[in-house]
DNA sequence: ATGAAAGCGCTAACAG
DNA sequence: CTGTTAGCGCTTTCAT
């Protein structure tokens, strides 16, 4: 039940008190002198000693824990984010305690209970919209959080996220340019920002090219698997067909990709398919696709130094939302209708030199 | 510095000592009148108190916290292990602390002394071969420790693992089914077993039908982006060309893909391609790819069974490791030279129904 | 420059 | 059935 060494025994060995071995053990070399310092390091050495974490943040109630709630670890978007989060935390000294809400509020309620119960020092969170009033207290308690990716209305957590209109508002100005006619989009349903925005870009571009309210497809679908699929063939045996689609997630993407192929439909030739979230394989797909890259790995990046940021600093900082900009990456999968050659589509349609 | 409250606090409130305060809290009801019980359940309630798990572990040093060192987040396939993980550690009350050590063994160590600093109950790992020593220490001194997906040869460390062996020699006897002649190999160098293993089993499996040493091609790379990317070209240039290669990891596929087309070669008419790891994107590649597939879901499962036990068990758990069995996916990638047409290969061959 | 003492919040003997 | 006491290992005044 005891540890193994600890600071009395070092303190012991070096023939010194464990207040003097706690400050260097802080880096408090000014209080102590050269030659103790060097005995006392001497015997940390010796013994082998490691301090206990859990005793000293007992103590300063800090623990240099971050805790990490995400909603949908399979998706590989994280991981970039995740890895921006971690890059950041462990430079300055921070270790993660990553949670998986499932995008359940209950879970992710959970998850916020257990990690203050275990004194994290703050919380990165890709909230649900479901505990709104338990972010609401968090933000009184001034507990420090921060949101990521997502983001609730007329809630002012501090935040980063991505700017969805404007992604959405990309890849429809693309296929309009491209002598698209009828552009579908597939969302998911939900008061998720991150899809309700993805739609109002959408559809306020649309608008703005002087498209009607009734020209509008859009599927909003529940988030569960193959609910995609089934709307984009819903969509695409439509009268007339649609001509291009939006997808809204890289997940989402497999799945009407799937969708076009059970009916036997080309790409771009019969419909234009846009992704969203740049992946490493979308390049690769049959044909390569046209996405729409976030800023994964910076998101990560923002949102940790702002909540070691707030974690450290005694006064509050600025509560702000840091917005990310996407950009488009244009490939084979959206080429305009009109440059399509009536052959079949070009295999391998590679970068080049032919060997 | 002090926490908001305590069970001090309750135990005011509802009239009673810490003591039975902290009976409650643990589930010891049998030890308490219902009468008590419910007016100090009512107290917590009311106090909206949260139990200090810092306090509590340092008394009991246990934390009910796991470690996770993983070598690379980056790789799609660890989700699936990691979702594995967090399910069933989920289930037994335990939280997740998850470090990328970079397959650097000075990170991983380091990791290992903090998670430990941190009285983690028990460590998963992928191992680094540069810390056999630390490992050997964590196996002496009975700190739950479980090796998962590598291991380190002579070490016997609990773990779960893949056959490699096995998966390498599945993708060699289907392509030698195939009618493959010239198949080569690309893998990773260096003394991890999951790369090592793989080629064993690329050799033995050609050997046993009848190939003798210099037929076999084995491209050795250093793990660095663009490595396979060069040793891909580098074997496709050769006289007589590969007409198979295989990919030993998820990521070194998307490569080997690039390499392929950037040669201007067809799949699997000029060279069939099997890659490493089953993604929710194989399947939609150019052409769909055949995999290895690995029970990554389960092997995080049993990961997570193993460690729980052995953080749980006073006496010591059986120390054996297990081996998972990989299947073959078979996809258009690998078709028989024979059976390939020499029309341009299909467009969307995907399952079928054109509507 | 160093040490003694008190206590962070909780649990586990041991009494009663 | 309930409470008293004594720490877990560390940091932090406050003395010296």
């Amino acid at each position: 039940m005891k540890q193994r060494v600890t600071i009395a025994d070092v303190a012991k060995k070096a023939g010194v008190s464990a207040t003097t071995v706690s400050r260097i053990l802080n880096g408090n070399y000014s209080q102590t002198s050269a030659e103790t310092t060097a005995r006392v390091l001497e015997a940390i050495r010796e013994l082998d000693y490691r301090p206990n974490a859990l005793a000293k943040g007992l103590k300063q109630m800090k623990t240099q824990v971050i805790g990490v709630i995400l909603s949908n670890l399979q998706n590989p978007f994280w991981l970039r984010v995740l890895k921006g989060i971690e890059d950041t935390c462990r430079k300055a000294g921070y270790q993660l305690m990553i949670c998986n809400s499932c995008d359940d509020p209950a879970i992710e309620a959970e998850h916020i209970k257990n990690l203050q119960t275990r004194n994290v020092d703050g919380i990165i969170v890709n909230p649900t919209p479901g505990n709104r009033d338990l972010f609401e207290q968090l933000l009184a308690t001034g507990y420090p959080c921060v949101f990521v990716n997502r983001h609730l209305p007329n809630l002012a957590m501090p935040g980063v996220v991505m700017n969805n209109i404007r992604g959405a508002s990309l890849a429809v100005e693309h296929l309009l340019e491209g002598g698209r006619q009828r552009i579908a989009i597939i969302a998911y349903q939900g008061e998720i920002t991150t899809w309700t925005e993805r739609v109002e870009g959408y559809k306020t571009t649309l608008l703005a090219h002087g498209k009607r309210e009734q020209d509008l497809l859009i599927e909003l679908v529940p988030n569960r698997p193959g609910a995609a699929r089934s709307a984009a063939i819903r969509l695409l045996k439509r009268n007339p067909r649609p001509d291009a689609l939006l997808s809204t997630t890289n997940l989402m993407t497999l799945e009407i990709l799937d969708a076009i192929q059970s009916l036997g439909l080309r790409i771009p030739e019969d419909v234009a398919l846009v992704g969203y979230d740049e992946t490493m394989w979308c390049k690769y797909l049959n044909p390569p696709l046209t996405t729409v890259r976030q800023p994964a790995y910076e998101m990560g990046e923002i949102a940790a130094k702002r909540i070691i940021q707030l974690c450290k600093g005694t006064r509050r900082t600025k509560l702000d939302v840091t917005v990310l900009e996407p950009e488009l990456v244009v490939r084979e999968s959206s080429r305009p209708a009109s440059a399509t050659p009536d052959v079949g589509a070009t295999i391998a349609a590679g970068t080049g030199t032919s060997g």
